[in-house]
DNA sequence: CGCAAGCGGACGAGAGTCGTCCGAATGTCT
DNA sequence: AGACATTCGGACGACTCTCGTCCGCTTGCG
């Protein structure tokens, strides 16, 4: 979260403002997407819209500084992952994790999947981090055969999106931690032995009808 | 795909163009999803605005049309797959079938997922056929062990969207059949004992770089 | 060949967006 | 306490995109 209290030599309240904003923004990022109105971040700060282009020059700017703070927060998710001793529990940890800012935030899964566009720097340097991290471990699972040999660390990368739209499907409510359970399915299908019990929060087991 | 070519006294020019609006319609609600704009539709079909409107009264009706018709091949789908004996082999396929449907158009995904929004009768009498077949497709791999006991057949469902937005991620691009992978993947964590080999189109194998 | 049926696309109305601008309010420094 | 530069708010113009209508022109068909 790049410079949220810059003491420079502006005004409180244009300090204050900013940091509103950038609350204001992260929230509205999390729930709208990177869609998201100039004028509803600034309505939600409690701002006008000038005040917001006063203080970042381009609503794109102020997204920038929210997505590599959200960047910023999945890079410390997997230094903590790669410390967890057991290798497994290190990678799958990380798999929930990123499928779960995914969700947590519609703006996340949204810029993870930009192909086309060019990154910034900033975001650019930051997805080869995570691209290093999840190599890491990967390979320390491979290391401890608790991957399966065919299963790629892109397989890996790729499926923290799985759980992404899986809320509702004909007719079918998956309840608020559907998405765990995809996310848990899809680690079972990726480990080498074994399954791991599924968490009892399942809606409607076995309720046939 | 209702009354394509209704015989009835309208004139055969009138007729042509209505079946053209409605394949139209079809490829541009799997392109860019049920928001498409009704100049699109007529554009791609070849018409204008108006003689969208008055062979279908409104754009919305047009929609309902296409979007039946793709629920019937969804249900036509689901009855081929409980005619397959093996009733492991029936459950995996439907669920990549329909997977791939919801992969095939983006106007599928956006209404099997719809859950506020109040639907026809039509789509809800489709809906309850296949979530029958559906209850009908687990029941039977359960009862040849095949199935983990812990999943139920709304995981089943859910898990049908788990590929819909897994084309990229942090740079990684999964290929044209990432999305398979990773369905594979999930049915494999679903499966009662071992494990399916994961198709050879897997990009990158261990190209840890 | 004549005419009813059908056609295309310009059009009005409305919604939603961005970034600017300026009179009013407010923080800060003396 | 008072003065003044800084900051604020939101109305505003300009633009894009949407739907569904309407009407002069075309065309299929008896």
């Amino acid at each position: 979260m790049p410079d949220l209290d810059t003491t420079t030599d502006v005004r409180a309240d244009a300090r204050r403002n900013r940091r509103q904003l950038i609350v204001a923004a992260r929230e509205a990022i999390a729930s709208r997407g990177l869609d998201v109105s100039a004028l509803d971040i600034a309505t939600a700060a409690g701002v006008g819209v000038g005040t917001l282009y006063r203080r970042f020059g381009t609503k794109d700017s102020l997204l920038d500084a929210v997505v590599v703070g959200l960047y910023d927060e999945m890079l410390e998710s997997a230094q903590e992952c790669l410390r967890i001793e057991d290798p497994w529990e290190g990678l799958s940890r990380f798999v929930m994790e990123l499928a779960g800012a995914h969700r947590d935030s519609r703006g996340v899964a949204e810029v993870t999947a930009a192909c086309d566009t060019v990154p910034t720097p900033e975001i650019e340097e930051r997805t080869t981090a995570l691209q290093d991290a999840v190599i890491r471990l990967t390979d320390r699972a491979y290391a401890a055969g608790a991957l399966r040999a065919d299963v790629t660390w892109q397989d890996v990368m790729i499926s923290s999106r799985a759980g992404l739209d899986t809320d509702h499907c004909l007719g079918v409510d998956a309840g608020p931690d559907g998405w765990r359970r995809v996310i848990t399915l899809l680690l079972d299908g990726m480990r080498a032995p074994g399954h791991t019990p599924l968490s009892g929060t399942a809606p409607h087991l076995h309720d046939n009808s």
